[in-house]
DNA sequence: TTCAATAGTCCCATACTTCCGAACTATTGA
DNA sequence: TCAATAGTTCGGAAGTATGGGACTATTGAA
């Protein structure tokens, strides 16, 4: 899958993810993505159905080129999940630690 | 001491104190602040000596608006400290899961 | 096969931020 | 009263985000 830049997880930095998740529709994103125990597309875990596709497609690039979720192509659709397992590994507790507080949905 | 704009600790938001830690220079003032038992003022807790004076005042503004700090006005000087009794309360866990990992220095 | 539909990406113009230097304000101390 | 110090504010240049439209790739149907 050499389509997609997926950094390897001791490139993943601290301000990376929590840019990444400073943005209220990409933390949504992430916590629609842990709420499922699959895979989901982008238009799928959209956290608002009038975004803009291109902004839409920008959040996750943006998320995958932080580490923070790594996207497979199956078909027609790109299956999205968060990379849990590395980013536990590089910063036990953050991911748990921010998205505790995320609001309800 | 009307003269900063510090939001009241129910309107702290998770997307402004990600935001405001996402910037390393902002992250490192944080750290430094909170290495320190005491108030400090902006320059002392300058994440690097070279960075334009504006540039220092910018950064505070943001932490200081997040309400990630507490600014008074002592003299010449400018008093500075997290407000962790506040971040504590809204956002349980969350400045120390983020500072943990901030690097050592 | 070809064609339409679907899911995303890429490109570009516009709008918004950030950074810095310079000018400004406020306080202190000589 | 004047110089020095600590920050803020302003404005322009450089960088970043947004969304519309064109593009690519895959699927499924005719």
């Amino acid at each position: 899958m050499a389509q997609f830049v997926h950094p390897a997880s001791q490139d993943i930095t601290l301000a990376g993810v929590l840019a990444a998740l400073s943005d209220p529709m990409r933390l949504r994103i992430v916590k629609s993505l842990l709420g499922q125990a699959d895979c989901m597309s982008c238009t799928a875990a959209a956290p608002c159905p009038d975004m803009a596709k291109s902004t839409l497609s920008n959040h996750f690039r943006v998320l995958r080129e932080a580490g923070l979720i790594r996207t497979t192509k199956k078909g027609v659709e790109h299956q999205n999940t968060v990379r849990e397992a590395d980013l536990n590994a590089r910063f036990p507790g953050l991911l748990k630690a921010i998205l505790k507080h995320a609001e309800e949905g």
